[in-house]
DNA sequence: CAGTGGTCTAGACCACATG
DNA sequence: ATGTGGTCTAGACCACTGG
């Protein structure tokens, strides 16, 4: 692992040096960071430099491209708001995988369906008890010191994270919900394994937030990127409310979209 | 009117210093930058920093927090981003209103309904023909060569811009638009004024970006601050479409409800 | 411990908007 | 003509990550 690593490393300081060696545009139409930005991100995009590897430091990177280093953090910076990069403090910058932009049909009636050219997996962060939230003691009409389950995934794309999602259940919808997800890792089973056989999403919120630390670190996004965020609840055949989430996307790598039956 | 801001830009002034006299946090936990960051997005979101009025230069700034003047700007950066300040070169740094967070109902059967606290209203930027997008062809079923009438609006909140959306007609359907529109500033008055009496919102899609040139003037963003990004179109009671809209929304300012009848 | 990114300072030149 | 924000350089110290 070590070995292929080290590998993308040189892979990408030849792509790095390759790129810096065009001369740049007069700096007075084009700031330098600009150029800079605009060809690591076309290289980012293009895939020329490899999802997951490691950049050179950021010392070494300004002396590639002949600038100052704070020059080049304008750039860096830049890629870290759109999420091409992700630097980490001590350890080194990173290239994330480039954003496509995902297709998410919301058709109101079942769960969002996701169109992705690539394979798209799940993994389950954790899945405990806490003390109800303010939104799920009203949605669930909970007393004041109820507990509920919350589970946290993230879903990747081709291994790479680009959805992150926190739900929290009602235990008295879902009393063996805990022992249900752990064996089938599914939560339309958990569903079903207690009667729920129809379901809908009932109400979708969108809107636009920055990523606190926890939304960052899942996302491999440096903290105070922006986001899309996503509130919505499922309510079952009868209008009961079973299911609370709150999800969050790199800014640029979903399209929600939302249309008539 | 230069009346006011100046007293718009003393009052600031005493405010600011009053907002540098604490002194500041271990710096190791809490960046400098960060603390004055957090004093002005409350000052803003207070409205202790009174919207529309101009900041004192950066220098200036600089001085009254004691720090050095990039510091200040990494502060007054990040206040950009989430559009509480906007920086224009050469003029100088202007409050903008704090974002409100609007929320939009989308019931998918009328246009989408706004509900706020404060006072809407509507400019119209442009209203002009143009060649026929490419969005446009495929929807309207146009030729290549084909005109459509494009229309610029910018929605305000009490006077200040949070909205702003680009629609394009065919003309095949509202021929009599540009006189019409111009008369009563209305695009359901067109409709009505061409038969068409029932309509619904078809399809919606939502994503994110950042602001072009044009985005950025139009809602007094700094250019490439993150914003959320609404396609949508209407269609008649046949099912025709009658309306294509593109819009763009200050990140933080807006929450869009999709909900089940 | 060495190397990394994060922060801060000091000083300089430029293009632009405004009066 | 003046002052503004935008850019760029040079050098420094810190906290963190990793081997």
């Amino acid at each position: 692992m070590a070995r292929t690593r080290i590998a993308d490393e040189d892979s990408n300081y030849e792509e790095l040096v390759a790129l810096a060696r065009k001369a740049y545009l007069d700096k007075s139409e084009h700031p330098i960071w600009q150029q800079i930005y605009d060809r690591l991100a076309a290289a980012c995009r293009e895939r020329a430099l490899v999802p997951g590897s490691r950049l050179p430091g950021e010392y070494r990177l300004a002396e590639i491209f002949g600038v100052n280093r704070i020059t080049m953090r304008n750039a860096l910076g830049r890629l870290q708001e759109e999420g091409l990069l992700q630097a980490r403090k001590g350890a080194g910058i990173f290239v994330r995988a480039p954003a496509q932009r995902y297709v998410i049909k919301d058709n109101m009636r079942f769960s969002m369906s996701l169109d992705a050219s690539g394979t798209v997996t799940t993994r389950t962060v954790s899945l405990h008890r806490r003390k109800a939230s303010a939104w799920a003691r009203e949605a669930y009409g909970l007393a004041a010191g109820a507990e509920t389950v919350e589970l946290h995934r993230v879903r990747l794309l081709d291994g790479n994270p680009i959805y992150y999602a926190v739900k929290e259940f009602s235990l008295t919808i879902f009393p063996r919900l805990e022992a249900d997800y752990a064996e089938h890792g599914s939560v339309t089973r958990v569903y079903r394994d207690h009667g729920v056989t129809s379901f809908r999403r009932a109400e979708t919120r969108v809107s636009g937030g920055f990523a606190d630390a926890v939304q960052s670190e899942r996302l491999t996004l440096t903290p105070m990127t922006p986001v899309i965020l996503v509130d919505s609840h499922n309510t079952d055949e009868d209008g009961r409310t079973i299911e609370l989430n709150r999800g969050c996307w790199p800014l640029t790598s979903v399209e929600l979209v939302f249309s008539t039956p």
